[in-house]
DNA sequence: CGGACTCATCCGTGACATCT
DNA sequence: AGATGTCACGGATGAGTCCG
């Protein structure tokens, strides 16, 4: 028998599940939506039986690609940057500060209402965590200078969050645990830049290793990035459409001097600052199909719906 | 061909949200 | 503040790609 090549041993999609963000395009393909409600008929979880999942060891590179990606699709305007930290003696357990961390994001969800944030843990030199929380609303500050610079205080956060980790008696920790810097700029693509960068400097500092139970690297709240437009798509009708996206996509990269998006109507793929293109020549060509999306299912499909 | 690397997909863990 | 419900991040996986 002839051996077949892989692309033909791999069945095409059926369905594309379309995203249009911000400033990015994604597109995942699909046969079928079965699987992913597996979850509702899912059994009573089994003791004795053991997991393929490890546990979260590392801020991986895909983990920051999609922190990234996030901060860039955001239709949030940022008002403010807060710093968390933690005085000399801090927990080595990720469990008890994502627990001090949770609580202050409750309170913060209380009493600004609508509000949306986004949160990153980090290791300083000293391997204490700390956490970067960018929001869109702002907290009421006071303006203070001090040896290292001018800086915003609120002292009924700054008291909150002492208290959260039981130091609300160290008068050095009340005043600096708890730092507010307002955002100066409103572009999404910078602050990504910025948080990219940010993290990038600071990474080689490692959480201690006796540091246990990390967690999650970052968070956000639901909503913080949406898509402009989304929906399930015949993949016969998307094709074409897709191709004629990757083409204008490696016009520019090659004019950027970057290397080109290889094209594969049959894998699913996410099309970084397209959405100019995207408005610009391929709505005007397609916007009728992109109106249609599959009949049956017009909103993607939740887990538990 | 084969090792090293990249990337989409799956699904359980861990975080957000809501209610009490 | 804890319990419960829902959502989504990220480890594991395996297919694809690059390079010698």
């Amino acid at each position: 028998m002839e051996k077949k090549t892989p692309s033909e041993l791999l069945t095409p999609p059926e369905y594309y599940y379309l995203q249009i963000f911000k400033e990015d395009v994604v597109y995942k393909t699909r046969s079928d939506y079965c699987d992913i409600r597996r979850h509702k008929n899912k059994t009573k979880k089994d003791e004795s039986e053991e997991s393929s999942r490890g546990r979260i060891q590392e801020f991986s590179k895909k983990s920051k690609y999609r922190l990234i990606h996030q901060l860039r699709n955001s239709q949030q305007t940022f008002k403010q940057f807060i710093t968390l930290t933690y005085p000399k003696d801090y927990p080595m357990d990720g469990a008890i500060v994502k627990s001090h961390l949770n609580t202050l994001l409750t309170r913060l969800r209380q009493e600004f209402s609508g509000i949306h944030y986004l949160w990153v843990i980090e290791a300083q030199s000293r391997g204490a965590p700390h956490f970067h929380i960018i929001i869109n609303q702002a907290i009421p500050t006071k303006k203070k200078i001090d040896k290292d610079g001018q800086y915003f205080y609120s002292e009924c956060w700054s008291k909150r969050w002492s208290k959260i980790t039981g130091n609300e008696k160290d008068k050095h920790h009340v005043r600096r645990g708890f730092r507010i810097d307002p955002i100066t700029t409103s572009n999404g693509k910078k602050l990504a830049s910025y948080m990219a960068k940010y993290y990038s400097k600071n990474e080689q500092k490692e959480f201690a290793k006796d540091f246990i139970n990390i967690g999650r690297f970052w968070g956000a709240t639901r909503g913080f990035t949406q898509p402009i437009v989304q929906g399930v798509y015949c993949a016969s009708e998307l094709k074409w459409m897709l191709k004629l996206c990757f083409h204008y996509a490696n016009l520019e990269r090659s004019k950027a001097g970057l290397k080109r998006y290889a094209f594969d109507a049959d894998r699913g793929c996410s099309i970084w600052g397209f959405r100019k293109i995207f408005f610009e020549k391929v709505v005007p060509l397609f916007g009728d199909r992109l109106s249609r999306p599959y009949k049956d299912l017009e909103k993607p499909p939740t887990l538990y719906g």
